[in-house]
Formats: structure tokens, C-alpha cells, sequence
DNA sequence: AACAAGCGATAAATCGATTTTTCCGTATTG
DNA sequence: CAATACGGAAAAATCGATTTATCGCTTGTT
């Protein structure tokens, strides 16, 4: 009966100062490193602390001072590699800086993204680091601004006139794609995308068609978009192909369409890179250790969590000046998935299962 | 000058009182529901709400209340599949019962584990989803224990004599792995396991051992198992086959085991299921969009992920009774990497890169 | 008419910290 | 020797909510 009152509550600084003999003003000066008290009374209550396993409250703490040390993460998911380390790498940054990281997934929806946005201002978070579902002219990223909350956004955005920003630079990876497929041979070239992020998913074609265009005048370059999920591009993948187009590459955009065009590859019974080459925007670690390894481009997860957490503390540190848009160099990487057209066996069309 | 004040300061409680006419006590209570206000009050506070644009503040809400409605999850870490549907699925089931879910990883270390299972109790979450780096016996669960904190743990556990436990049935998954691989034919299989969860690769490996055996006394079961670390595995692995040793299907008990198992059959130029047939414990998408799709254990995530917080709930409100070990039944979803042995063209050794 | 009961609402205490103000000696200064 | 300065620590205010205690007023009972 007395013994079970052990768990019963976690100290808390009163309980430490009286254990001190001190006040708990006094308490809280010592664990801040306030240089103007007695060392006999630093050392009392370095000595309550210790035996009473004293841990300061940080949201009680956070109370009292107006900003909290919490730092915000929103992404579009939590399942992909790209997202998966991105949070890793955030947490680890904001964390080194003595800040808890609270991430969150907004599931590919605008409005829950929104909602999210607004939990965390709840919590009166310091900053976000926001990967926005669509692009950077959001209502997520409206809110922010509407509501004065500091943040980053990062990945599907180009510029913006509020919020610093941070992504890959996907135009430059994109344009060296096509040149590697040019210098190939390829002049017949599909190219995947997602058209929901808008302005990044036409940057990074318009940047491919324009380098490949310029490279060799006569190359054909069509085009599948949708706009918001995969399954409708599955399908109008297979009426293309169905409909007898044979480009000798595909350029995937994104990560999802890489699969589509596999399976889709699969069910015809092609294989890569005789009968088709494939490159896909985002790398991912099973794709250097199927047969073939699959091309991708590398987008610079650690360099952009760098860069976002870096604009991002300059910002609740007070620094002004107009938003800046960063762009880290992607890297790409050419494996067996693409080859030059006509250089192995073709295996025809048939042989489906 | 008046007009910078709208981004000054998020109104309070009191803010609201003061617009409304009435005081902080029955906000407060108009907001909770509580009957015992006029109708008339209810009104005016609602309207001061709503042209305040007044949302509460849940941590300062929470520090009046014993509880604060968080709830931690710990997982190893987020880059996976697997542990990020677990993580999108836990999120969602929080937020249903109005908690917010916190995540962190433990980027597969122990020590790591224990020092944010500590920030979480100095947050005083309600409860933690546990997902340790080893098994239930780490450091983590005992600080859980030893600070009386209500938590499950899941995924790489068997059962524990304080928590309750939810995982994937791979004992039962495994075992018909075995029954799966014997029925075709096999007779040679290797077994590629990391020890560092010692009980539960134990369990699996026995049992799929045992069954092989009972269904057919001649089969030889070989295993490797590195204690911690993907890249000993690897050369294991490399050594085993440079021996010369030739099973005719490999069982690997978790994912980064299968991408090193389908890397190094790409060096020595081998195709499943032609040369080598092969199964992994844990799903992934892209494994049924390669040529050929690989045989997987596929986890029950979703019903993971809803027993344990259904667990959690329960301890949350006071339940009592001893821990419960729940195990949730795999799908194994037997695709093209499997086949008979010696039923296709061999490619023999050779033809490397 | 006096007192208890009940309703609605407010004032005050509380949660666990930080920060500001006040206060009490001692030391310095004119 | 009186006035001021200062170091160190306690007391009190604060953050933004919830909860308990209290109060004034109406209604009902005897």
C-alpha cells in the first residue's frame, strides 16, 4: 500500500525544490545554467534532481516561454522510401537542435492537409516543413500565411512569394535524361506523369521534350498524364500501347508510374532493355537489384532535409529578407533498364503470363 | 500600426470570455458540452468563437487534465513499407479517438529506443506503440515498466509478461512456406535470417525447419544468419555459394535479406525460378511488378495495427487482467519466383554482369 | 416569514513550468 | 553614519486551459 504510491506521480519542480530546500524559482535558474546562485544550492539541487529522477516537463516548460520547441513535418505518405527517410532526416535535424519533431502524413489530400496545418498551429508549433500534396499555391500553404506560421515548404514545389522553399531540381535531371536517351539512339520517347503537382510535373517535361527536341529535331515525344491517381494511367497506358505505339523508351516522372510501366511491360511480355529502356524519377533500393536494375533519378533526400531545416531555423530565428528557392542537384543513374533501340532481341509482342 | 496586431497573438479562453461577456469557467464549459449553461450564454460564446477564430490549445487544455491525449509510437524505422503503413495506419486509428499520434524511430538502435521512450513519458503521452529494435526483452520495455507508463508492443515480439503484444503470425506463415517449397519438390533450401531479433527469427526458422522435415524426412535445411548487420549476411551468403553449394530455393525472414539474396543470384547470373526459386518474409509492391514477381509473406498491417491500438485503449481506460499475446494470420501469396526445381532451362554458373 | 434547495455563473485554485518583482541582508560609498 | 548598490533567493505573476469552491438569486417547503 505504501509502495504502490511510487508510480503514483512523476515529480515535479516543487517537489524538487522542497527536496532542495530552495525555491522553485531557484530550481528552474539551475537547470537553465543561471549563473547567479549560490554553488552550495546548485549542488542541492543537482542532488534532488538526481535522486528524485527529476525530467523537466517540456510541455509545461513550453507553456511559459511563447514559442514551443516542436518542430512540424507534413507528407503527402508515410510509405515510400523517398518520404520514409525524408522524415528520418528531419527528425534527426530538428532533434540535434534540441526541438521535437511532430510529423504527420496528410494521405494525399488537400483538405486533410489543411486540417493538419491547423492542428499544428494548434499546438503552436514553431515551424513546418510542409510537402504539399499538389504544389505551393495550396489552401494548406494558405493558411500558413493567412495565420503568420513560419515554415519551409519542400519537393512538389517550384518558387513561392512567401515561404522559403527546397526541392530536388528535377528540370536539370530531367534534361539529363533526355540527353542520355538521345545519345542512345531514342527518338521515340512516352513519358509518365502525375499532372495533380502541376507546375512541377511541367517543368520537368517541358525541360525533357525541350533537351531532347534540341538534341535530335526529330524525335517524337508523347505524353500520359492523369490527374490524380495511378489506375486511370494504367489503363491509358495499355489503350496506347494497345493501339499499336511502340516508343523505344518511357521516362516515368514519378515513383508509382515506374511500376505501372513494369507491370504494364510485364503483361506484354517485355523485357527491359531489348524491347523497351525505362527511367524512372526516384530511386528506390530494390531497383539495383531486380533483373535489369532499374534507372532512376536520385533526388537528394539528406541535402534537401539539410537545406529545409536549415531556411526553416533562420526563420523562427528571426532572419528576414524575401523567400529564397532552392535547388539541389539530383544525380542519375543509368542502369541495364536502358539501353539503345534495336541492339538485343526483340521478343515481338506476344507471350503474355 | 492597429492592423499588425491581427497576426500579434492567438486569442484565449479569456479573449473569448471577455468578447462573449461571460467568464473563462463557462467558455470552457459551453465548449466541453456541459448542460448546465443558458441557452443565451451558448449563443453569445459560439458567436465570440467564431469571429475569434478561437480553437483551444490542446497541450495547455491537457496540462489541466491528468492525461494528455498523445499517444507514442516508436518503430525502427520509417524508410520501409511496412513500418510506414503501420505508422499511416496507427495515425489514423489516434486521431479517430481524438488523440494525436506522435512518431519517432528508433533508427534501429537500443539505446536510441530507450532515450525517446523517455521523452515520451516526460511528454506524459497516454500510451506508446512499441515496435522494439529486438525483441520484448530490450531496455525500452523496461523502463516502460519500471515507470508504470501503458503501452503494447508490437511486430518483433512473442509475448511478454507485462504488455500486451500484437504480431504477425510468421510461425504459422512460415511453416507453410515450408509445406509450399516441399510440395514442389524441393529438398535443398537455404534459409537466410538476421539473428539480432532472436526469438522471433528462432521461431520462424524452427518452424519452417520442422514442417519441411515432418512432410519430408530428406530435405536439408541450410541457414545463414548474420547477428545485426545486412552486409556480413551478404558475404555469407557470397562464400556459401562460392563453396559451391547449390540449394534449390531460398526462404529469406526478412525484406533487406530478399533484396540480398536476388542481388547476389544477379552476380552469379542465376534467374528464378529457373535456377533458384525464392520467398521472402514481408511484401512489398514493386515484388509483383519485376520480372519475375517474388513470392512474399505478406503481414496483416491493418489488423496489426487495429488490435494494438485497441489494446492500448483498453489499458488506457483502466482495464485490467493479464497481458494478452495476439498473433495476427500472413497471407503467403506464392508468385513467380517459385517453381519447381530443375523444371526450367538452367543457365548454369557462369555468365556474370 | 424563514430556511433549504437548486440553478447559473463567477472567482479562485490548479496543472508544471518560467519570468518578473520584491525583499532581505551585506558591502560600498560619500 | 546614513544612503545606495548589489548579490542571492523567495514570492508572485504568467502561460492557457480545467475544475472546484463560492456566491447571488429564485423557487419551494413548512
Amino acid at each position: 500500500m505504501v509502495h504502490r504510491e511510487a508510480h503514483a506521480r512523476r515529480p515535479s519542480i516543487h517537489d524538487v525544490a522542497n527536496s532542495a530546500g530552495v525555491s522553485a524559482a531557484t530550481v528552474s535558474k539551475v537547470l537553465q545554467g543561471v549563473a547567479t546562485v549560490k554553488p552550495e544550492n546548485v549542488q542541492r539541487v543537482f542532488d534532488a534532481v538526481e535522486q528524485l529522477g527529476y525530467r523537466v516537463d517540456p510541455l509545461a516548460s513550453d507553456l511559459r516561454r511563447a514559442k514551443r520547441r516542436i518542430i512540424g513535418a507534413i507528407v503527402p505518405e508515410f510509405e515510400s522510401e523517398f518520404f520514409g527517410s525524408m522524415i528520418t532526416q528531419l527528425e534527426r535535424l530538428a532533434e540535434q537542435r534540441g526541438y521535437a519533431l511532430v510529423a504527420a502524413s496528410s494521405r494525399e489530400s488537400e483538405a486533410r492537409e489543411k486540417e493538419i496545418l491547423a492542428r499544428m498551429h494548434d499546438w503552436r508549433v514553431s515551424g513546418v516543413v510542409l510537402a504539399p500534396v499538389r504544389n505551393e499555391h495550396g489552401p494548406a500553404a494558405g493558411f500558413m500565411k493567412k495565420n503568420g506560421m513560419t515554415g519551409v515548404l519542400i519537393d512538389r514545389v517550384l518558387a513561392d512569394d512567401a515561404f522559403d522553399t527546397v526541392s530536388a531540381d528535377s528540370v536539370s535531371a530531367s534534361a539529363e535524361v533526355a540527353r542520355e536517351l538521345v545519345e542512345r539512339g531514342h527518338r521515340h520517347i512516352l513519358v509518365l506523369g502525375l499532372g495533380e503537382q502541376a507546375a512541377t510535373v511541367r517543368a520537368r517535361l517541358e525541360s525533357f521534350r525541350e533537351r531532347a527536341l534540341q538534341l535530335a529535331p526529330d524525335t517524337r515525344v508523347d505524353v500520359i498524364l492523369s490527374e490524380s491517381d495511378v489506375e486511370p494511367l494504367r489503363s491509358a497506358l495499355r489503350d496506347y500501347f494497345a493501339k499499336g505505339e511502340r516508343p523505344t523508351a518511357v521516362y516515368s516522372l514519378f515513383l508509382r508510374g515506374t511500376l505501372v510501366a513494369l507491370s504494364e511491360f510485364r503483361r506484354r511480355g517485355w523485357h527491359c532493355p531489348n524491347d523497351i529502356s525505362l527511367v524512372g524519377f526516384d530511386d528506390a533500393e530494390w531497383m539495383q537489384v531486380t533483373w535489369p536494375a532499374i534507372a532512376a533519378v536520385v533526388q537528394p533526400v539528406r541535402q534537401i532535409a539539410i537545406q529545409a531545416m536549415d531556411a526553416l531555423f533562420r526563420r523562427i530565428e528571426g532572419e528576414g529578407g524575401p523567400p529564397i528557392a532552392r535547388l539541389e542537384p539530383c544525380k542519375v543513374l543509368m542502369r541495364e533498364s536502358v539501353g539503345s533501340p534495336g541492339s538485343g532481341p526483340h521478343s515481338g509482342g506476344g507471350k503474355r503470363q
